[in-house]
DNA sequence: CTGAAAGCGCTAACAG
DNA sequence: CTGTTAGCGCTTTCAG
């Protein structure tokens, strides 16, 4: 008969026999009422409630996560979640989960090249959450990310698709648009800022521009790899800026283009005038910048939204027969960085 | 004896119980090792780790948090996570967590006008949550975060100071040499674009730039009111263009400054020659901008560390005697947008 | 409609 | 060094 009690590591709040006791009642109907139950007297009820306002009762969720065998939480694993596309997913995620009355915890792999997925996928099983939504998951190759079976997860990466059920964007078909819209402009070739090796939607990106080149018998150039940062465009246009062949570039996303940008103009050439810039995303900035940017629209919100549905399909035990492999389109948004080529 | 297992929402994974039987040992040594305790002879030790290995045993966190009291986990508080200061915080936060071996569970407000601040406050303390960040706490005034006694929290905001731990970082003092630095620079005066009403770091940024003219005896112009968003730089440089006296902007992040620099531009007006233009934040564009942003850097990194330092000191125990306000210093940074004026 | 009992998985205390 | 016991707070049977 130790007083267990004292050890604990904080005090705790008023417990439902705390509320029992002051609504003299059984705990039973005080867990009735706080679970919406049926079959309880108003008249009992409110003697509840009003208990449980005087003390301020609130639920322990871990014994209620412990006895019901589910936390109302979902994980979201990623890289990090202060780039564009994580922030902005994120923050949908986040919204569509509270509205669903879930939270959402945040995970990250500490090392972005190997297969670090592992360990913390094999984690989670028993980790505080019901699901995991994985963003970006660059480096792993796809069966590295071994979750425990059967377990709901939902993936923004197309290299899992069939295997787990996934969210993307068109990113092939968008950025060839992209390359088509400056074909059409005039431009005899289109080079290329790609993002990472080991990214799959930057993959998609560079096959979407080769495509469209290809398509156009156009052979393409050699892209230049970046890794999504500006410093990194700011590189790659340092480099293409010696080369006059150069007057159209796609880059893999907005902060690239930036850099790029950047690097055009320190060496005295105009955009869009000596060279057009495409970028991907259209972040709040690019309608800003000098020139505005042309660039592909991603709709995160859309694709926060999917995700979680996703995963909360599989938490409520609803399988579809088939993994589910959703595309959501994009958009080209066209604005002051990109022109016919000069004379 | 009913068979409530079969009501579990999830297949639950092995426990601690089935580690004990396939290694023959009882509960509490399985626990033992888990927990790391010493007195567990070697071999026992490894035959308990094989086990667990075998069957992929991982800790049920949400029975480890009912029995100990307490989760493993920090809330983080705001409105939301995409917009630059949230967003490197977050991800600061995050790190320093995992270092410390808590996971991060994000809390947004719904509402960002009213206290809407008390209830999800009031929830937390049986919420899945040992302690809470909170991070830019605009709308609510300081007392609306009443948060139960004594829970352990730390805040991002300077009004709370003294009643909660906080880490800021040095607003006035930053916007203070930014000014300087136009008025060292020849600019008759300084306007300014100023963060949302009913946010303290941008009624501090406020009063760094007032206090500056003040004691070079230049009267203060009116500033003008944005809300943190390119769009809303964009229409301060609108208002801003048409005035003649106008040579010298301070703005209250880096994205009011490139809205407001796109406006200008647009209008003509080239930047830093007829205008000089500074930001506050110093994101990964502002270097790459055109022209590069001269702006306030934060340590968004050590802010984040701080925070977590701060909840979890509390969470341990250790509540020092007097309420910790921790300033982190900025660094101005000059870059190419601003000049001394014209003629 | 309400009460009593049991147990989710884990670990601190107490024996041995 | 190891096993037994009890209980964290909640909810789901089952009985009244």
């Amino acid at each position: 008969m130790a007083d267990t009690r004292a050890r604990g590591a904080r005090s705790r709040g008023p417990t439902i026999a705390d509320v029992a006791r002051l609504a003299g009642v059984s705990a039973q109907t005080v867990s009735r009422t706080a679970t919406g139950a049926e079959y309880v007297s108003p008249e009992t009820r409110d003697r509840v409630l009003h208990a449980m306002d005087q003390l301020g009762y609130s639920p322990n969720r871990a014994a209620r996560a412990l006895r019901n065998g589910h936390y109302g939480t979902i994980g979201l694993l990623a890289h990090d979640f202060h780039r564009t596309g994580e922030a902005l997913t994120t923050d949908a995620v986040l919204r569509a989960a509270r509205d669903e009355d879930y939270t959402v915890t945040l995970l990250t792999v500490p090392t972005a090249d190997t297969g670090d997925w592992t360990p913390a996928a094999a984690r989670l099983q028993h980790q505080t959450v019901d699901g995991l939504i994985i963003i970006r998951a660059e480096g792993g190759s796809a069966d590295l990310i071994a979750l425990p079976p059967r377990f709901p997860v939902a993936v923004s990466d197309s290299r899992v698709a069939g295997l787990y059920p996934c969210v993307v964007s068109d990113e092939a078909a968008s950025m060839r648009g992209a390359v088509e819209h400056l074909l059409a402009l005039g431009h005899a070739t289109v080079h290329h800022v790609a993002g990472p090796a080991d990214s799959e939607p930057a993959r998609l990106r560079t096959v979407g521009w080769q495509g469209a080149l290809e398509r156009a018998g156009i052979p393409a150039p050699k892209p230049i790899i970046g890794d999504w940062t500006v410093e990194s465009g700011h590189r790659a246009g340092q480099i293409l800026v010696n080369d006059p062949a150069v007057t159209a570039v796609v880059c893999a996303n907005d902060e690239m283009a930036f850099g790029l940008m950047a690097a055009m103009q320190a060496a005295g050439r105009v955009v869009p005038d000596d060279v057009s810039v495409v970028g991907f995303d259209d972040i709040a900035l690019s309608r800003f910048a000098n020139p505005s940017l042309t660039t592909v629209r991603q709709d995160f919100n859309r694709m926060g939204a999917e995700l979680v549905r996703l995963v909360l399909d599989q938490v409520r035990g609803q399988s579809p027969d088939t993994t589910p492999h959703i595309v959501v389109p994009t958009e080209l948004v066209l604005r002051g960085s990109t022109a016919p080529p000069r004379a």
